[in-house]
DNA sequence: AATACAGAATCCA
DNA sequence: TGGATTCTGTATT
């Protein structure tokens, strides 16, 4: 996997590539805790990593973190690292249009576990591609926002630029 | 083997 | 209105 490190509006992010498809997307305060963050997150996958970069994808990430606006060319990877269950819960978020929020209930009804509401909680931390895979639009079903792996200040600020 | 989580429905006071 | 209880998949201890 190809990875760099940019400075962006929330700090920093960390981006993956393999074969032209994203595989990674970290944020972090800074280059370490972005690296931390990837280091732990795959840490059970067994990935070589080089620092050479796909400046076409890395293009289209940084748009995408900046403005919110995904280029639908961009091909990203969701079956590296996750559990059935998790791959599930990624693919349902990853339909989830923006302005529009869905909660982990309705997650949990959507891959066929209705009963499983707490566990889609779960799997949601374990998102490897941050905010193209909108993790963030995900909220309570009494309507407050809940967590975020990477600090609810940021999950409210990608709520709030997609009010439409 | 037990616990802790980015949640939610239900029961009971 | 608010606490305890139960459910679920994974990682951590």
């Amino acid at each position: 996997m190809e990875v760099s490190i940019h400075p962006c509006s929330f700090g920093h992010v960390l981006i993956g590539s393999e074969t032209g498809r994203l595989m990674a997307v970290e944020l972090g305060n800074d280059v370490d805790e972005c690296y931390r963050n990837f280091i732990n997150r795959w840490a059970k996958v067994n990935k070589e990593v080089s620092s050479r970069t796909d400046h076409r994808i890395v293009d289209q990430v940084l748009q995408a973190v900046e403005t919110g606006v995904v280029d639908p060319a961009l091909q990203v990877s969701l079956y590296a690292g996750g559990t059935w269950f998790q791959t599930k819960v990624w693919e349902a978020i990853k339909t989830i249009q923006p302005g529009s929020t869905m909660s982990y209930k309705d997650i949990a009804v959507e891959i066929q576990r209705p009963d499983s509401f707490r566990a889609v909680g779960t799997a949601c931390g374990a998102n490897p591609i941050a905010i193209i895979v909108p993790c963030h639009r995900v909220v309570r079903s009494d309507g407050s926002e809940g967590g975020y792996r990477w600090g609810p200040e940021i999950k409210r600020k990608l709520l709030a630029r997609e009010q439409i």
